[in-house]
DNA sequence: GATAAATTGGAATAGTTGTTCCATTAACGC
DNA sequence: GCGTTAATGGAACAACTATTCCAATTTATC
């Protein structure tokens, strides 16, 4: 039998993540990375292969630890403006709060690398795909409970939210403003008008 | 007297604008940035001093070479909507088209750079200040022409469509697609109803 | 406790990074 | 054409890059 791990893979996916978050892909260091982590060099390769299969995993953590919750939000009770206003409040708290100058590892990362790395952009596709979907099942939750025109497009109104969110992460990572965003996602509710 | 330069300092600009904006900041090396000007390193430096140097030369070079024209847009004949419109589809015909998965260099920089480096925040800062009172006076003429609520406040709504532009640069970078990007300027144009 | 297998520490690697240095080259007023 | 000044070519630099290698270590089963 094997010697046994003396780390906790998530736990070093998590403090990598946070890495990744703060200072970009190309700017953090496998140097960094073990430092944060507290793993050896030899242990990240043997367990993430690479710095990108690191970064694919950091990914998927983000979404599990960070996203998940936030997207349970569109799925809560009230209409659908309630839970749409809950979701932007629930960005702009922490953008503007904890997690002032991060914007979203997701956002950021597809700015970064999506261009010239397929794997990374394969898995962003996803993600964002998701997200355009749960806001799409909130829109037509409320066109079902009529608060919301029926011949509006839900698959387009989905995808202007999807924008308007990752229009939000460029300003909460380059000039985080509570007021100015919480005034620019009730001119974004009006689409719902 | 001095020898005189080979090189045109506004052409090596533009050189590297080109690289900084298709592979971002901390992917594009030195070598990367000799090869492309064609001038020598000492060349380089004596110029602009550092990498960092000659990016900030590269984002004003943007603003004149390329943000500059768009802004005109805003000022153009017509309605707001239809300067709007015309800005908007200027965005999108670049995108998808010429420009495809570049997305902005400002955008691109500022997700990358701006927390960490407070010359570069500063800057852009000072152009996205620009841009959104560029909006602004737009939807300021809207109000005086009658078309657009006089009670909306011109500065939210500026900032609500600066918002727009940059979640259009962060779709336009990871999967652009003109149609959903069309459908995404049209739910935004709501805004002004 | 010997065996097999995987993990670990840490050195080593080969290449790249941004930047600097210096000798050579060129320009122009004198 | 001489002297001053700056631009140039290209080598040199030390630090850092992602990754690999190997010997030492630890485990569960026989």
């Amino acid at each position: 039998m094997a010697r046994t791990r003396t780390f906790d893979e998530r736990d070093v996916i998590a403090d990598a993540m946070a890495v990744f978050w703060r200072k970009g892909y190309e700017a953090t260091s496998i140097d960094d990375l073990v430092q944060a982590t507290g793993i050896n060099r030899a242990s990240m390769y043997g367990t993430f292969g690479s710095k990108e299969g690191l970064l694919l995993a950091a990914l998927d953590h983000y979404v599990l630890a960070v996203n998940r919750e936030r997207l349970k939000l569109l799925e809560g009770k009230g209409t659908t403006r309630e839970c749409l206003q809950r979701y932007f409040e629930s960005v702009i708290a922490f953008s503007t709060g904890e997690g002032r100058g991060l914007g979203c590892l997701l956002t950021n990362t597809a700015i970064e690398l999506s261009p010239r790395n397929a794997r990374v952009r394969k898995k962003l596709k996803l993600i964002f795909d998701n997200v355009e979907a749960a806001f799409r099942r909130l829109v037509e939750r409320g066109q079902a409970a009529g608060e919301i025109a029926a011949d509006r497009n839900p698959q387009g109104l989905a995808h202007f939210f999807l924008t308007t969110v990752q229009g939000l992460r460029v300003i909460a990572r380059a000039d985080p403003d509570p007021n100015a965003m919480r005034e620019t996602v009730a001119s974004a509710m009006r689409a719902l008008d």
